[in-house]
RNA sequence: GGAGAGGUGCCAGAGUGGUCGAAUGGGGCGGCCUGCUAAGCCGUUGUAGAUGUAUGUCUACCCAGGGUUCGAAUCCCUGUCUCUCCGCCA
């Protein structure tokens, strides 16, 4: 969410934004409403300005036993016109909010103009692999060596859903493990198992509501939904709270699987492990001052860039367009590995500076010293990284001519072993 | 699921419907005192909005939202969260 008086001084930037983002949302109409609210802000502060006045006297009067039966007979009426101009208030400020809250955060200037095609690269890192075999797309791999099972998951829970057995389910838990003893170890981030459901404000201070209902799992009878990233109940963890400058910057990395219902997704990466209902995922959250956000916002992509590293997998950095930028999102960056199997980049991490966008909304705030003013943090989070996809480079990348895959040298300790077969 | 108790400022904790933004204590900050520390003494201590830039004025906020009233922290209703007990359960 925006400060709306910064969208009062600069409605020509924030509707470029608006524009640049493919959002709709009508920033003329709020600032016509802003300027009817403004005025009868004034107006109903003036009545209530009298209406204190005068109820002190009332006060004083009775106590001095004088008779206040007229004077009381004048403020019943205007208690009365108050409420009805608080009424009128209220029904402009409620389209007011409405408005607000679909306004969406300003990308920074360097965020390329556009749409996916105009997605910059940022970086590359490692060499594609050269093998004289076509490997097996993943899924079929899988298949074969019994990692993973397709056809029993969609038949308990329906398409789009799969099932690790094996040294599948193991290279999971060893990914996680992986990546989490990583940012903890290696990266300084404290490790946060949050709660896998949360409640509509929550979802709203991230920013996932109200854009994304559709696209969410939720619990009708509880009005809970389950979390579509971690990225929900972490950086919820600080909402509504007023944080001491020394504290910041707070880092937090979390497993948690991801429940997404992509609707309206069908047709598109239909095969494996491209696109599922139920992920797992580790992420980062960092909390941060605002003169540092930037900076932190390329640590962050480089603590992600170190797993992949690690892994030895080959990735590309995009810099993504202001069209492909999430609602909320100033800047991202997106993590693509490369899958020799299927011969695609595959995005595994979205890095993002949210400045106060998520604050805001949350009610994050933090001063600087005792006595200072409450300043909104600012937010950033990535994945570090989505497994599936992770997986599918592993399978893949990893793959001999004999249909054995062989264990990344990092998860070996974690795996146990190193080869699948 | 059933029964009960409660949510007040940074914390603890008062508060009869009228001068309560809120007693008192603690903490924090500033000052005095002091060789230093402690004690003691004095002062100070919120957030947000409107107007505006003048050291200003006004408004709102005692979990949230409604209601009663000229006037609500205080009365009523609803929601929510926390705690205790019972039941159930990994």
């Amino acid at each position: 969410m925006l400060d709306l008086k910064y969208i009062r001084e600069n409605a020509e930037r924030v509707k470029q934004a608006v524009l640049h983002k493919r959002e709709n949302a009508d920033v003329d109409a709020l600032l016509e409403l802003d300027v009817k609210r403004r005025e009868l802000i004034g107006k109903v502060e003036g009545a209530r300005a009298e209406q204190n006045k005068v109820t002190e006297k009332i006060a004083q009067m009775k106590k001095a036993g004088e008779e206040a039966t007229s004077v009381i007979a004048e403020m019943r009426q205007l208690a009365e016109s108050i409420k009805k101009m608080e009424t009128e208030l209220k029904t402009i400020e409620e389209p007011i909010y409405q408005l607000l809250i679909r306004i969406p955060n300003i990308p920074h200037d360097s965020v390329p103009v556009g749409g996916e095609q105009d997605n910059v690269v940022y970086k590359t890192w490692g060499q594609l692999p050269e093998q004289d075999f076509q490997p097996l797309p993943h899924y079929e791999i899988a298949e074969k060596l019994g990692i993973i099972d397709f056809g029993r998951a969609s038949r308990m829970s329906g398409s789009f859903f799969v099932s690790y057995r094996g040294l599948g389910a193991r290279m999971e838990r060893a990914l996680i493990n992986f990546m989490i003893d990583m940012h903890v170890e290696k990266h300084g981030y404290v490790e946060v198992f949050p709660p896998f459901v949360a409640k509509r404000e929550a979802m709203f201070g991230t920013g996932q509501l109200p854009k994304l209902e559709e696209d969410m799992y939720r619990c009708e009878l509880d009005d809970l939904f389950l979390i579509p990233t971690a990225e929900v109940p972490v950086t919820n963890l600080h909402r509504e709270e007023m944080l001491h400058g020394d504290d910041l910057p707070i880092k937090y990395t979390a497993y948690t699987p991801c429940f997404r219902r992509e609707a309206g997704a069908y047709g598109k990466d239909t095969r494996g492990l491209m696109r599922i209902h139920q992920f797992n995922k580790v992420e980062m959250v960092k909390f941060v001052t605002p003169e540092s956000s930037w900076d932190e916002l390329e640590s962050l992509l480089s603590n992600a860039e170190d797993v992949l590293q690690a892994l030895e997998l080959p990735y590309r950095v995009l810099t993504l367009a202001t069209g492909d930028l999430s609602f909320a999102a100033a800047k991202c960056y997106d993590i693509e590995v490369y899958a020799r199997g299927i011969n695609k980049w595959l995005e595994v991490s979205s890095c993002s500076n949210y400045l106060d966008f998520q604050a805001r909304r949350a009610s994050i705030r933090f001063r600087r010293d005792k006595g200072a003013k409450p300043e909104f943090v600012h937010t950033l989070n990535g994945s570090g990284l989505a497994l599936p996809r992770t997986v599918i480079a592993i399978l893949e990348n990893y793959q001999t001519d004999e249909g054995t895959i062989h264990v990344p040298p990092a998860l070996r300790k974690y795996m146990g072993v190193d080869l699948i077969k």
